[in-house]
DNA sequence: GTGAACCGGG
DNA sequence: CCCGGTTCAC
């Protein structure tokens, strides 16, 4: 099966591109985030059109997730948000069992500068985060979890490690959240099939980063062993972050595609 | 000849819609109000490429007028703003010689409310234009005034005059203003070629008005008799107002086509 | 650089 | 209802 994981950037500015990314990989699963649309002005009608449902938990403005899936097929035990979350008003976590496998949707804090408020703010999330998964996750059930963890892993996932080193996304105490989560068994996916990979998801929009290669991989997926032994391929659609024929600009992030054997 | 105008209402955001009429009418002499564009920002490459050139007074935000011409030709002794004018400021007047009819291009100031510190700046404005006007104007010489000039002149002008009576655009010293213009030897060249004609050139944006027609006749084309005896015919190309298939909307007026015999 | 919200102007 | 500017977030 394939889990695409995509944040979006606002769902509404971005549709066709969404509808037409639904046609091109086919996924069985969708995960999107930066939806940026309440749940009462969320397009079902588009997708539903298109063969798709939407599972959602969004917000006017700023974050919002969904999961779309086949209209026919059913997401089991949807839960919105996370016990624990200390903003739990920021709709930033969407969690449903499908085919199985407990698929965590989530979209961390930017914390827009290390030192500043928005900084500690994300810490304390990822924190609440940690705290909740150490309690709901076992590493013997399948497990993913998919989305914009705004933290590049290591060296190999951002353009300059020299430049970025100590920077938010990249700085010492948002790894040791990030490893302190692996630590529960999950494994990084597309490190798993890509040892020396160099994509990148996420390009700033200025400056032409995204022509410089100036990019950092901030989207991932990760998963307990049942579901890290099925990952055949974890790939990025590099190409949805060019401009295109589209009518609307792309998101500053490229789709992530995870396949997992069936 | 046939001299076209139009109330744009932002010439950025229309540019394709403009360009498109340049081509489906092919005036010899184009005038733009409300342009809201500063003359360094004006997209004169689009025009250049298209074979026009585009004389400009304009300012960022509000207001703005412009003269479009084809490339080759000339526009002789410009002028910008009027003498007199109490908001020199306020980019809403150019004038200047084409095949030796003198064309002034006007954007009334709007008034907002009858009674409002706006209203008064109109008519205190139109006053101003009245006595430049006077001065500078012969009814025997060939002038042509064309613009938004934010008055309609009579009960055949307004949807429905009752509920328009009284208010902005179809109030008594308005009316005594537009009269006294027109007594410098101007003649409504729209109303001299149908006498009963009901066209609008405006239409609220909100509440469906164009739908409903609910319009107003408020942009103009006056002529000393040198000009109006060679007028052949003035139209409203009301389908510029609907939707269509560009990718951009209408603005809320809709152009006025005047043809001068040569 | 891009998006959404809010505001003033029409 | 639409446009432009501003502010804020990322």
């Amino acid at each position: 099966m394939r889990v695409v994981s995509w944040n979006v950037n606002s769902l509404r500015r971005r549709l066709p591109r969404v509808l037409g990314l639904l046609e091109r990989h086919e996924p069985d699963l969708l995960c999107l985030q930066e939806t940026k649309v309440s749940d009462d002005e969320f397009p079902h009608q588009d997708f539903h059109d298109a063969g798709w449902e939407a599972v959602v938990h969004g917000q006017r403005t700023y974050n919002g997730v969904a999961m779309v899936h086949r209209r026919g097929e059913q997401l089991e035990d949807v839960q919105r948000g996370f016990p624990g979350d200390p903003v739990p008003e920021e709709a930033r976590v969407l969690v449903a069992t499908f085919r199985g496998v407990r698929v965590a949707n989530l979209y961390v804090i930017n914390g827009q500068e290390v030192g500043s408020e928005k900084y500690e703010r994300k810490l304390r999330w990822l924190d609440a985060l940690q705290a909740w998964l150490a309690e709901a996750l076992a590493p013997a059930d399948p497990w993913l979890l998919v989305g914009d963890f705004n933290v590049a892993p290591g060296d190999e996932d951002v353009w300059d490690p020299e430049v970025w080193r100590g920077r938010i996304m990249f700085s010492e105490p948002e790894h040791e959240r990030l490893e302190r989560l692996m630590g529960l068994g999950l494994e990084d996916l597309y490190r798993r099939v890509h040892p020396d990979g160099r994509d990148f998801t996420w390009w700033d929009y200025r400056g032409g980063a995204f022509h410089r290669k100036h990019g950092l991989r901030i989207d991932l997926a990760l998963g307990t062993p049942p579901v890290a032994r099925r990952c055949r391929d974890v790939a990025v659609d590099r190409d949805e972050r060019k401009k295109g024929a589209w009518e609307v600009g792309p998101s500053d992030h490229a789709p992530l595609v995870v396949d997992l054997e069936d």
